[in-house]
Parts: C-alpha cells; sequence; structure tokens
RNA sequence: GGGAGAUUAGCUCAGCUGGUUUAGAGCACCUGCCUUACAAGCAGGGGGUCGGGGGUUCGAAUCCCUCAUCUCCCA
C-alpha cells in the first residue's frame, strides 16, 4: 500500500494512546529505580480544558516523557480539586433552573446534589487531558474531597490547631455580599471604576454654624462614622484640635482625632472615619480607641443602625442619602473621581470590607523555612526572577483566613457548646468532641449539645497538601509511597498561584513532612490572544482545544504551544503556530517516505555517504548535548528549536540529501542502516514533543518486537563529538551555497553538471569533495595552480573556486559582486585597524584578544588581496 | 503611593559574569522553482543606530545614572 502523502494524526493518535494506556506505561509502583515525581495543579472541578491547561500540561508530559526515557520511574499524578466557591455557585445556579432555592435544602441535600454535579462534570479536564497525549497515571488520580484526602485536611487542622497556630478572630474580612462568604485577599480583583467624590459638611459641636467638610466616595457610610480625622500638622485645622463634630443625619457627636495617616492633599484633609467599613478605618479606630459600628447585614442591606434606611440595599442607599444630604443642605459638592474597588473573583459583586468572625492561620513561624529554602537555592524557581515576588510577599505575609460561609468543601472540625466566643472544641469526630467538651466545660455535654461549625475551609486549605496526600502521606504517615516519591521533582504553574499554592505547598511541605514538596518550581507565563488579551471565556477569544487537536493533530498542537513559550514569559497564542508544528510533523512523516522506499542493493558505499554519516554523527552528538542542557535549565521552548532545527535543517535538509540516491536507484545496506539508525534517535528525541508520530514511526521504521515502543526507549547518550570533521563540513557548506548561487544567477538548471576548479591560496581540507561533488551535481572537481577566465568565481578562505561556463558569463554582474564583498571586508579590516592602532587597546586588552585581532586582520588583508587581483583580471 | 521585571528585525524570543567578525534564531515577508520524500515543500534574499540621553572603559546590546513606555505584585 502506497504510504500517504501526509501524515495523518488522528488515527495514530487514538491507536497509540490505547497502546500505552494498554501496556500500563504510565502507571508507576515504587521500584529501585530513581523516581521522576510530578503532580498536576490540580484544575478545578467547574472547568474545562483551555489553553492556559494546555501550556501547563504539554510541558508537564514532556518533562514525564523524557525522565520516563532516562530511565527514570516517571509518575505524574492528575486529579481536581472541589473549588468551594466555583462549584457552589455552579450547583445553586443549576438548582435556581430547577426552581430549588439552596436555603430550602438541607446541608446533606445539598452536598447530594453538589457531588452529582462533581461526578457529571468533574472529569472533563482530565479526559480532554488524554486526547493531547498526557501520560498521567490515571490509576492514581485523586480529588480533594476524597475521603482519605478529607481526613488529611482535618488532621492538618486539628493539627495547626493544637499548636495554637489556628484562631478565630474578628477581621476584616473581604465580604462578598452575594455569595455570602468571605474571600481571601487574592480572590479580589481590583478594578478603577468612574465614582463621585461627595463633599459633605459636618457641624462641630457645640458651635452654632461652625463646619467642617469631608470627601467621601461612600456616603452611605456616614451613618457608621465614628471619628473625623485630621493631620496634626495641618495648618488648617489647629482650630479642630480637641473639639467635637456631629454626623449629618444620625446627629451623633463624634470626636475630631488626629492623625498623620490623613493625607492633607486628598480631598478636604478631613477624613471621616468608619472603622467598621472600611480596612484603613479600622486600624485607625484600633488606634484611637473608636467605637465600631456596623450598618450592613450580610447581604448588604442596611441593619438598624440604617435609621429609615434600614432593608434597604447599599446601592439603593447611596442614591437616597444623595438626596437627603443635598435637601438639608449638608451636601457640599459633588466631583467625578476615579477609585479603585474590589470585586468579587467569583460573583463579580463589590466587595464589602467587613468585620467577621472568621478562622485564621497565623503563618509567621510557619512559612519561615518556606522562604529560606527558595532563597537559598533548595528550592528552584525557573526563571529565576519570580524569587523577588516570593521573597516580597513572604516577607509581608499576613495571616491566612481559612475559613468560607459554603457548605461544598472540608466543614471545620469545630464544635460549640455554648455561645460564648470560646465554648468550642476542636475534634474530628463528634465522639471526640464530646469528650473534650465535656472536659473543657467541667459539665457533662451530650452530641445534642454540640454544634459543628457551619463554615468550610478554603480550597487552598486542602490543595496546599497535594504534593503529600496523594501519596496518603498523612493518613498514613511514612508509607512506601510516601517515602518513594516524596518529595516530587518539578512542579509546573502559572505564577499567579504563586502564593495561592506554591507557597502554601512549601509551607507545608516542611511543617509535615520536613522537606521540600518539589525541588524546581517551572512558571508558565499566561496564554493571550494576538491582541495581547488575557484568553478568557467571557471573551470568547480562546480557540476550542478540543478543536485545535482536531485540525492539527495533538503533535501539532503540542508544538504549536512550546515553540514561543519561554518560561515566565506570556504566550501569544496564534495557530499559526501550531501550523507549524503540524508541518514539523509532516516533514519528519516525509523524510520516513523517503528512506522506506530505498530499495537495498549490495553496492558499494559511496564515500560522500561515508563522509555524512560521519558528519551527521557528530552533528547529532552535538545538539544532543545542547539540548540535555536546555533541558536541565528548563529551556523548554529552546530545545524543541534546537531539536527543530537539527531534524529539519540538519537531517532532512542536509543529511538525507546527501545520501540520498539517485532516482529509482539502490541504496547501500551500510548507509541504509546507518540511516535508520539516525532516525530512531531522532524519533527518540522528539518523542516528548510529539510522541505520536514519534510511536508511529518507530514501529515503521523498523520491525517491532512485542513491548518495543519508543515511549520506554532509552534517551540516547552523548558520545564524543568529533569537531574537526564538523569544522570541515562548515565550509564545504559554504562552497555548497556558493555553487547553489552560481547556478541561481545564471539560471543553470539543478540538473546540468558543471565543473569545479578550485585554486588553492590557503590551507584547505578536500575531505568533503566527494559531498561536493554530489551536492553541487558536479561532472568534475579538480585542483589548478592558475586562475580559470571566462567563469563564475567565489572566494571561501581566501581559496578561489570557479566554475566555467561557456560564454554566458556576465562581466559586469560579477564584478559588482566582487565590489560589494571588497567594500564589506575593507570596512571590516578598518574597524579592526582602529582597534590595533589604538594604544590604550594593545595595553588594556588581554593578550589572546589582541591576538584574535590580529588574525582577523590578516585573515581580511589575504581576502582583499584576492579579491583585488580577481577584479583586475575581468578588466 | 511602594516594590519587581521588561524594552534587541513586522511578530515571538536568544544573546550567561563587557572582547569570534559590522548582533543571531524561528515565524512572517520578498524572489525563483510543481527538481519523483515533503508546495504542509525546495533554493535564495531583504530587514535592526539593541527604547531616548548621558556616563564608566582601550572596548558596551551587555555595567552605572537618568528619562520615557509597558507588564506584574503590594497598598
Amino acid at each position: 500500500m502506497e504510504t500517504p502523502k501526509t501524515y495523518e494524526p488522528l488515527k495514530a493518535e487514538e491507536k497509540w494512546y490505547a497502546h500505552w494506556m494498554n501496556k500500563g506505561y504510565f502507571h508507576s509502583e515504587p521500584d529501585n529505580r530513581e523516581a521522576y515525581t510530578v503532580v498536576i495543579p490540580p484544575p478545578n472541578v467547574t472547568g474545562v480544558l483551555h489553553m492556559g491547561h494546555m501550556l501547563n500540561n504539554t510541558i508537564q508530559d514532556v518533562l514525564v516523557r523524557r525522565a520516563r526515557m532516562l530511565g527514570k520511574n516517571a509518575c505524574w499524578v492528575p486529579g481536581t480539586d472541589h473549588a468551594s466557591i466555583a462549584t457552589e455557585a455552579k450547583v445553586v445556579q443549576k438548582l435556581r433552573q430547577e426552581g430549588i432555592k439552596k436555603s430550602d435544602l438541607t446541608r446533606e441535600e445539598f452536598l447530594k446534589h453538589a457531588f452529582e454535579w462533581k461526578d457529571k462534570h468533574g472529569g472533563i479536564i482530565l479526559e480532554q487531558l488524554k486526547k493531547l497525549g498526557a501520560s498521567c497515571d490515571w490509576e492514581r488520580t485523586n480529588f480533594t474531597m476524597d475521603p482519605a484526602y478529607s481526613e488529611s485536611v482535618l488532621d492538618v487542622f486539628i493539627d495547626l490547631y493544637k499548636k495554637g497556630k489556628i484562631y478565630r478572630g474578628v477581621r476584616m474580612v473581604n465580604w462578598d455580599p452575594e455569595a455570602l462568604t468571605a474571600l481571601s485577599d487574592e480572590e479580589v480583583l481590583h478594578k478603577e471604576v468612574n465614582s463621585k467624590l461627595f463633599y459633605v459638611r459636618y457641624k462641630i459641636a457645640g458651635s452654632e454654624d461652625q463646619w467642617l467638610t469631608i470627601a467621601t466616595t461612600r456616603p452611605e457610610t456616614i451613618l457608621g462614622d465614628s471619628a473625623i480625622c485630621i493631620n496634626p500638622n495641618d495648618e488648617r485645622f489647629k482650630h479642630l484640635h480637641g473639639k467635637q463634630a456631629i454626623v449629618p443625619i444620625a446627629n451623633r457627636t463624634i470626636p475630631i482625632i488626629q492623625d498623620e495617616y490623613v493625607d492633607m492633599e486628598f480631598g478636604t484633609g478631613c477624613l471621616k472615619v468608619t472603622p467598621a467599613h472600611d480596612t484603613n478605618d479600622y486600624d485607625l479606630g484600633k488606634k484611637h480607641n473608636l467605637e465600631t459600628i456596623d450598618i450592613f447585614n450580610d447581604n448588604g442591606t442596611l441593619n438598624d443602625h440604617g435609621m429609615h434606611y434600614v432593608g434597604m440595599d447599599r446601592f439603593e442607599v447611596r442614591k437616597a442619602i444623595e438626596k437627603e444630604l443635598y435637601d438639608k443642605g449638608y451636601l457640599v459638592k459633588t466631583e467625578d473621581h476615579i477609585n479603585k474597588i474590589g470585586f468579587s473573583e467569583r460573583t463579580n459583586a463589590v466587595i464589602e470590607p467587613k468585620l467577621s468572625l472568621q478562622w485564621f492561620v497565623d503563618m509567621k513561624e510557619l512559612s519561615a523555612p518556606a522562604l529560606d529554602n527558595v532563597m537559598n537555592g533548595n528550592i528552584k524557581f525557573h526563571p529565576e526572577k519570580f524569587k523577588n515576588t516570593y521573597k516580597h510577599w513572604m516577607e509581608n505575609i499576613k495571616d491566612w483566613c481559612i475559613s468560607r460561609q459554603l457548605w461544598w468543601g472540608h466543614q471545620i472540625p469545630a464544635w460549640y457548646y455554648g455561645a460564648g466566643s470560646e465554648e468550642y472544641v476542636v475534634a474530628k469526630t463528634i465522639e471526640e468532641a464530646i469528650e473534650l467538651a465535656t472536659a473543657k466545660a467541667d459539665r457533662t455535654i451530650s452530641a445534642a449539645d454540640l454544634k459543628q461549625d457551619e463554615d468550610v475551609l478554603d480550597t487552598w486549605f486542602s490543595s496546599w497538601l497535594w504534593p503529600i496526600s496523594v501519596f496518603d502521606g498523612l493518613t498514613k504517615p511514612g508509607n512506601e509511597e510516601i517515602k518513594y516519591y516524596y518529595p516530587t521533582n518539578d512542579l509546573v504553574t502559572a505564577p499567579e498561584i504563586m502564593f495561592f499554592w506554591v507557597a502554601r505547598m512549601i509551607i507545608a511541605g516542611y511543617e509535615y513532612l520536613g522537606d521540600l514538596p518539589f525541588k524546581n518550581v517551572y512558571y508558565t507565563g499566561i496564554v493571550r490572544d494576538k491582541l495581547g488579551r488575557k484568553m478568557s471565556k467571557s471573551l470568547g477569544n480562546s480557540p476550542d482545544p478540543i478543536e485545535l487537536i482536531e485540525q492539527y493533530g495533538a503533535d501539532g498542537v503540542r508544538m504549536g504551544i512550546l515553540i514561543s513559550s519561554p518560561a515566565g514569559n506570556d504566550l501569544p497564542f496564534d495557530s499559526s503556530q501550531c501550523e507549524q508544528g503540524r508541518n514539523f510533523t509532516n516533514k519528519i512523516w516525509n523524510a520516513y517516505r523517503l528512506v522506506s522506499a530505498w530499495e537495498v542493493r549490495e553496492i558499494e558505499q559511496p564515500k560522500s555517504s561515508v563522509k555524512a554519516i560521519e558528519w551527521f554523527n557528530a552533528k547529532f552528538n552535538k545538539e544532543l548535548a545542547e539540548i540535555n542542557d536546555l533541558f536541565d535549565k528548563f529551556r523548554i521552548s529552546e530545545a524543541l528549536m534546537t531539536l527543530y532545527k537539527l531534524v529539519w535543517d540538519d537531517f532532512c535538509s542536509w543529511y538525507l540529501e546527501m545520501i540520498k540516491p539517485g532516482y529509482e536507484q539502490p541504496i547501500d545496506a551500510v548507509t541504509l542502516e546507518a540511516t535508520k539508525d539516525f532516525f530512531e534517535k531522532i524519533l527518540k528525541l522528539i518523542q516528548p514533543f510529539t510522541p505520536f508520530i514519534a510511536e508511529e514511526l518507530w514501529h515503521l521504521i523498523r520491525e517491532r518486537q512485542e513491548g518495543d515502543d519508543i515511549i520506554i526507549a532509552t534517551w540516547p547518550i552523548v558520545e564524543a563529538v568529533d569537531e574537526t570533521v564538523l569544522a570541515s563540513f562548515s565550509k564545504a557548506e559554504e562552497v555548497i551555497t556558493n555553487i547553489r548561487n552560481v547556478r541561481k544567477q545564471n539560471n543553470i538548471a539543478n540538473k546540468v553538471k558543471m565543473d569545479l576548479f578550485i585554486k588553492k591560496n590557503a590551507e584547505i581540507d578536500s575531505s568533503f569533495d566527494a559531498v561536493l561533488v554530489k551536492m553541487g551535481n558536479l561532472s568534475q572537481l579538480e585542483y589548478v595552480t592558475e586562475k580559470v577566465g571566462n567563469a563564475n568565481s567565489f572566494l571561501v578562505n581566501s581559496n578561489e573556486y570557479y566554475i566555467p561556463f561557456g560564454d554566458t558569463i556576465d562581466i559586469e554582474a560579477e564584478k559588482k559582486k566582487i565590489n560589494e564583498e571588497l567594500d564589506y571586508t575593507r570596512g571590516f579590516l578598518q574597524s579592526v585597524q582602529k582597534k590595533l592602532q589604538n594604544e590604550k587597546f594593545m595595553a588594556g586588552a588581554p593578550e589572546q584578544v589582541v591576538a584574535m585581532e590580529r588574525k582577523k586582520e590578516a585573515d581580511a588583508l589575504s581576502t582583499i588581496a584576492v579579491l583585488e587581483d580577481k577584479l583586475a583580471s575581468l578588466k
């Protein structure tokens, strides 16, 4: 059967993925080999595969596949995280569509719906990753709410509580009035918004008609004011020191305090202080012992302190109170103003800073080893620049608010036995809680007296255990697997979650296993569209990865994603890159077609083939060493580019052309075998990047025994590189390029044979002459001592090459060419001589550098002499 | 407002601690080719005052200062 002209990826992909799965090549068990472990950054169960996952997981797969070939016991653990806020929002939304309100359900009923939802949608991304070729150990798939995993999360909570690292406290949190939960700082997006600055006047207490004017963006919070603050250095307000003011509408008397915190330039220089509803005001309130008046309900409506606005939404109140202030003569003016407002990443609701009782982890001591071990290089970041950001954050780390007012997640194992803020115990089971509570309360507490905390833990409080808990490292401490696979090797993730996740995994690693969770962290960039916008579902600017795979093949897409994606840099994605990838797979496919079509005969091996093999062997090993080095430095896209050039330029364009027999001519066995060996080595190198075509061709190029698959083949070992051959070849290459140019300039067809005469002026290497004859399609190659007239000519290393072809020579064109070369060489010579004539250079530069410049000078001089000579001979 | 990083060809990037040519690669572009592996290809070619200015040095894309622009992080 005829081999098709273009590679058809889809069939091969299905076939080989199934084959690898059947053979269990992705599965890992501890053994005596060195372990190579990667844990997947668990995608969210609500997600579908997007380009970010594609980038991330392609890189992981490349690393894992190469490690497997290096003889390591490679284990790539997949899984998902439960994403409490996002998933709960999805489930609530779905139920709402079915006419069910969350508030009508019990916690158990709701969770049943949530698990159903998760079972249906939770695995989509993992299934899609299979299409990409991801060689994950699917038998090890984990979910952050699996029973054992959940147990480890609760254990850690209890343990940290016992160590005094977990406490309950009133804090200003980012409150999402729609999701009715606190959010971490990282879940809040700050956006610039056009708003208004309201200038409102407050009467000075005890005066008839003395006023001060404040500026605020949130007039509705006036009802929660507990002070006016001025800068003590502000000359304008000296008269206010020690006075009091009367809050408009509320008619409360509040103190006028002084603090340098107030920016005298902003607004009027008088700041109203609302400790319950602004983070900075809260700090001021604590410092000056101010009253804290919370005016909001959890859903963003006003509470009893809202007076006649009770029950109204905060934004409605803003409008209404503006009118009331105006009507009553308090509103001095309004101004347009741009300020930054926090929005919930999940619900897009405007965040309300709110005081509430939450659970916190004290991060100060916990984080110390995590900072040290990144700074001292025990854990390496790629690229290294991210260490700066990490350091800055870790040195200013704040306590971690870990409670969320949700049901989907790990319910906090705290049990209340009374209304007092300290009347609770922390325990894994209710039995244990009864015991502890009885002891703590010093009276008999029964199950009926206990109420478990309603809240769940932040999702990151479970995913920070990922590298440990996927191996049951906490529930079965010291088990075989955790001992074998931990610490894991490389983590591939986005810099956006450096603090959410990476930092916290490091913290948990040192706290619980006393060791780093991974040795290297590779930060990918953000995938953007051609206009530089971040790819997102809402913009609809992200291509569907599965469609891309169908269009270009998984291998093509993998290459397209990696080819221009240096670590830490954003990836401006364009599907044309996948086209480049697909073209590459097609190129190799056709190289195979060529080699497979040759017929072997018992003929003598041509000299040109002997040299070609010598050369490619050296070239291959040189580039292999380079590729290994780039891999070691995590410069994956550069490794791919080096490989791309090795395959396309060196193997296809040079090597195969050199050994290719004439049309319908047979090949000798030695050359063919050597070529197949090279081909196999090349397939091995491309396997991590383009695994499907590599496996397909591996089985086509030679007969294979059962189990002889490239996915588990051995990565080539670097052999000694013969630099002399490489140098000789590069001269031959230059000659060939010149010959081609002569053909091109004179419109001489490739099949027309030409003569080449060489006049030796300098040292010359003739070892590749057979290759010159073949690649140049020469009828003869002869060394001469005299110039050859009536011929095209060129120079390589001051040696003169002549190609005569009768009377069609274009003398003017030839002169022009020589003159251009002369100009360049003279200019170059000048720059070199300028250096050599500079006394300071001669005195200051090291000997080697001077010697190099002298050699450049000599070379240039001899080239100029030859060119001038040639020019003269043409006249 | 504080901090970090960046700025090299149309695009994406190399260029490590200053000295291998008058700065490289891939893609894109231009020219010529359907030459029996590949037009998803072959052969060739053009293109950059290394963001601006100043300095250190015999020598700067590389080190320092300054300005401009962009990105990210924190407030």
